[in-house]
DNA sequence: AAATTGCCGAAGACG
DNA sequence: CGTCTTCGGCAATT
C-alpha cells in the first residue's frame, strides 16, 4: 500500500498535562532489556527463501523456512519459570526506581504472565471465539449460511435495500447480549457510570469489574461459540509459519499450485471456488471433508480461512518487533542527546501493526517523532482543510528559527532534512543489525529505515509531527460522527486531544515549497479501531466478540490483493481509502450486534457495499474533515474500475483471496 | 521531580 | 482451552 500516505499517522496522546517530562520513549530502557535477553540466546537460523524476495508478498509462496525457534525449556526464562522477562529479577541490581523489591511483591510469584492470584479468577480469553479461529467444521448455530449479495441480486439493489433500511438486517442470535439492541443507550448509558472516560487499567478498572472476574470460562458467550472440528489437518503438529507459508510445492501434491498453503488446517476452505471439485482428488484427509460440507456453509468458512491466512506468524512479530524497537529506540535517543533542538522529541507508534490489523507480514512499521509546539498559528493551504502552513504566534526559542522561511512559516522541509541527516549519522551507530535509510521520496513525510532481515526488510516509517494543544481546525467541526457509535462523551473527548501535524507535502499547491503540514488523526484512528465497541466489553475477554477488525483485515487484504492484480490502474488507492470506509461503516452500523463474530461474510459486504457505493460516486469523505473529499474527482475512471473489480469480486465468492502475486 | 521499573490486561498466535 | 508473546498504560518507588 502506498507507503507515501500517512494519513493514518498518529502520535499518542501523551495525557499527562503536555510538556511534563514523562520520558520521551517510556519503557525504553526497559524495553530494550527485555528485549536483550530475548534476543540473545534466539536462533539466528536465516531464512532459506529464495534472496531478494520483496518485503511485500502477502501470504506468498515466497516465503521460506527460518530457523527453529528453541523450545520452551531452551529458552532462557528468569527465576520465574518460563516467563521472559529480560532482566533476571534477582541478578538486577535495579538502579533506581521500580516497584517494590524484587520478589517483595505483594502479590503471588506468577505463572503464565499472570499472578497466581490472577490464574484463579478466570481473566483468560474465551475460548473457540477467535476470530481467525478456523476450526469451525460447522456453521454458527442458527445461523443460515450468508449468501453473497452478488448471487442472487445485484449489488445496486442491495445497496438500496441497505441503505433505506438504516441497519442492515442481522441476524440475532439467541444469546446474543440484548443489551446491545437495546440500543447504543443501554451500552452509553453503562459506560456513563464508570468513572472518568478512558478505560484506565488502574483501581478503577479492577474496582469496575471485578465482578465479572470470577466468571466461568465462556459463559457470557457460549451462544456463539462453535463445536471444535476434529483435527483432520495431516501435517506435522509443529512447524508454525513454515508449515503454513512454505512454497506451496513442497507442501502440495503436484498439480494444485493453484491453492495457498492451508492456513492451519483445511486447506480446501481456501481454495478458489472455481474449482472445488478438483479438491475430491486430492488425498488430503482435510479436502474430503471440505467436499462433503455442503456449499453454502463454505461461504462464511473461506472468510475465515483467508482471515486466518493473515495473521501475523508469532515468531515473526517477535523477530521484528525486536528489531525495530531496538533500531528505533537507539536513534530516540541518540537524537535527543545529540541535537539540543530535538531533545524533547516524543516516540509514538501509529499505523496497522500497532492497531492490531497489519495482515500477512510484520514489515512495516510506522513511527511517529513528536515535537511538541506551542503557540502555533494554522493557516488553510487549500480548501481540503487538511493542509495547513504553520507560524508561531509569539516569539519563540532559538532553535526554531532556522526552520523558518521569510514569511515566517514553518518549514516542514527544512526540519524533516534536519532529522534525516540525524538519523542518517546515527544510524551507523546501531550495531548488531545492518540498518540503512532509503531513498528520499518526493514529498513523502517519512523517513524510511531498512532493517535487513534476511531474506526480506522491515522498512520503518519515521514520521516528523508538531503536536500542540490547539484546539481542532474549523474543518474538522462536522466530522468524527461517533456519537451513536462510540459516544458522545468519547467525542468530546477526542476532540480535546492536541493536534496532530505531519510534514507532508500538498500536492496541490502550485509552488512546491515544502511548508506545508497536514492534519494527522492517526491516534484517534488508533484508538477507535483498538477500543472498537458499542458496548463497554466488546471483545474483551467477557464480552462478545466482534467482527470489526476482521472486516478491515478483509478490506485491506482486498485492496492489497486487487493492486497486485492491476498495479497500473489502482495505484492510487492505498489503504487509508478502506480504512476511512471502514470507519464510515462503522457509524453506519454503530451497534455491536451489526458485527457479530458469526455474521463476518454480512458484515464485511456491508463494509464493502458502502465502499463500492463511494467509488461509484466518488465520493469518500475524509473521516475527520467532512469537506475532504479522498476520491478526486478527476480519477472517476479509477474509480468506477476499482468498484467493479469490487462488485466482481463480490459476486464470485472473491477468488482474488487464492490467487498469488 | 524525574526517571525507571514492576505490574498486568488486551490482543492475538498457535498447538 | 492453555500457553506464550508483544504492547502499552499506570503507578510505585527511588
Amino acid at each position: 500500500m502506498a507507503p507515501a500516505d500517512h494519513h493514518h499517522l498518529v502520535a499518542r496522546r501523551c495525557r499527562r498535562p503536555s510538556l511534563t517530562a514523562r520520558p520521551a520513549v517510556p519503557g525504553a530502557r526497559r524495553r530494550e532489556q527485555r528485549q536483550a535477553a530475548a534476543a540473545a540466546p534466539q536462533e539466528h537460523g536465516g531464512r532459506a527463501g529464495p534472496p531478494g524476495s520483496g518485503s511485500f508478498s502477502p501470504g506468498s509462496e515466497r516465503r521460506g523456512r527460518r530457523g527453529r525457534r528453541l523450545p520452551a525449556a531452551a529458552r532462557p526464562s528468569g527465576p520465574c519459570g518460563w516467563r521472559s522477562r529480560a532482566v533476571p529479577v534477582l541478578a538486577c541490581p535495579r538502579p533506581a526506581g521500580g516497584r517494590g523489591r524484587p520478589g517483595a511483591g505483594k502479590r503471588s510469584p506468577r505463572i503464565g504472565g499472570r499472578t497466581q492470584l490472577d490464574c484463579c479468577y478466570q481473566s483468560f480469553p474465551v475460548p473457540g471465539l477467535k476470530l481467525a479461529a478456523p476450526r469451525s467444521a460447522s456453521p454458527p448455530p442458527r445461523s443460515p449460511g450468508f449468501r453473497f449479495l452478488g448471487e442472487a441480486r445485484c449489488l445496486e439493489e442491495e445497496l438500496a435495500r441497505s441503505q433505506k433500511a438504516g441497519t442492515p438486517s442481522c441476524e440475532r442470535r439467541e444469546g446474543a447480549a440484548p443489551m446491545d439492541r437495546a440500543g447504543g443507550r443501554g451500552a452509553r448509558a453503562r459506560r456513563g457510570t464508570r468513572p472518568a472516560a478512558p478505560r484506565s487499567r488502574g483501581a478503577e478498572k479492577g474496582a469496575a469489574r471485578s465482578p465479572s472476574r470470577g466468571r466461568v470460562a465462556g459463559e457470557g458467550s457460549s451462544a456463539v461459540a462453535t463445536l471444535p472440528a476434529p483435527q483432520t489437518d495431516g501435517r506435522p503438529a509443529r512447524g508454525g509459519r513454515s508449515a503454513r507459508r512454505a512454497p506451496a510445492a513442497q507442501e502440495l501434491p503436484a498439480g494444485s499450485a493453484d491453492a495457498l498453503p492451508a492456513a492451519r488446517s483445511r486447506a480446501p476452505a481456501a481454495r478458489a471456488p472455481a474449482a472445488p471439485q478438483s479438491v475430491a482428488a486430492e488425498p488430503d484427509v482435510a479436502v474430503a471433508a471440505a467436499s462433503r460440507r455442503p456449499p453454502p456453509a463454505s461461504d462464511a468458512l473461506r472468510l475465515r480461512e483467508v482471515l486466518s491466512r493473515l495473521s501475523l506468524p508469532r515468531e515473526d512479530v517477535s523477530e521484528a518487533s525486536n528489531l525495530v524497537n531496538k533500531a528505533v529506540s537507539h536513534l530516540v535517543q541518540a537524537i535527543r542527546g545529540k541535537d539540543s533542538f530535538f531533545s524533547s522529541i516524543e516516540l509514538h507508534k501509529a499505523g496497522s501493526y500497532y492497531e492490531h490489523v497489519k495482515i500477512s507480514e510484520p514489515n512495516e512499521f510506522d513511527i511517529m517523532l513528536v515535537m511538541p509546539v506551542t503557540n502555533i498559528q494554522l493557516d488553510e493551504s487549500d480548501d481540503t482543510g487538511a493542509y495547513y502552513y504553520v507560524s508561531f504566534k509569539r516569539s519563540l526559542k532559538a532553535g526554531w528559527l532556522k526552520f523558518l522561511e521569510e514569511d515566517g512559516k514553518l518549514s516542514a522541509f527544512k526540519m524533516l532534512q534536519a532529522l534525516r541527516e540525524t538519523i542518517k549519522q546515527e544510524v551507523k551507530n546501531i550495531k548488531d543489525m545492518e540498518v540503512t535509510v532509503a531513498r528520499k521520496k518526493a514529498g513523502s513525510p517519512a523517513i524510511t529505515l531498512q532493517i535487513k532481515n534476511p531474506p526480506s526488510e522491515i522498512s520503518v516509517d519515521i514520521i516528523l509531527t508538531l503536536k500542540a494543544q490547539h484546539s481542532w481546525p474549523p474543518s474538522t467541526q462536522g466530522g468524527l460522527k461517533i456519537e451513536k457509535w462510540l459516544g458522545t462523551k468519547k467525542r468530546t473527548d477526542f476532540r480535546l486531544e492536541p493536534v496532530y501535524l505531519v510534514a507532508k507535502q500538498n500536492k496541490r499547491e502550485k509552488v512546491l515549497r515544502g511548508n506545508t503540514w497536514r492534519l494527522s488523526f492517526s491516534h484517534i484512528e488508533k484508538k477507535m479501531i483498538n477500543n472498537h465497541g458499542n458496548s463497554k466489553t466488546c471483545c474483551e475477554s467477557n464480552g462478545l466478540k466482534c467482527c470489526r477488525k476482521g472486516c478491515l483485515k478483509l478490506l485491506k487484504f482486498l485492496l492489497q490483493q486487487l493492486k497486485m492484480k492491476h498495479p497500473k490502474e489502482l495505484e492510487k488507492f492505498c489503504s487509508y481509502h478502506v480504512k476511512t470506509a471502514f470507519l464510515h461503516s462503522c457509524i453506519t452500523w454503530p451497534n455491536d450486534t451489526d458485527w457479530h463474530l458469526g455474521n463476518l461474510d454480512h458484515a464485511f459486504q456491508q463494509c464493502l457495499g458502502f465502499f463500492v457505493d463511494c467509488l461509484q460516486k466518488s465520493q469518500l469523505t475524509h473521516f475527520f474533515i467532512p469537506q475532504y473529499n479522498l476520491l478526486s474527482l478527476e480519477d472517476k475512471a479509477r474509480h468506477h474500475f476499482l468498484s467493479r473489480k469490487i462488485s466482481h469480486e463480490l459476486n464470485n465468492g472473491f477468488p482474488v483471496f487464492h490467487e498469488n502475486y
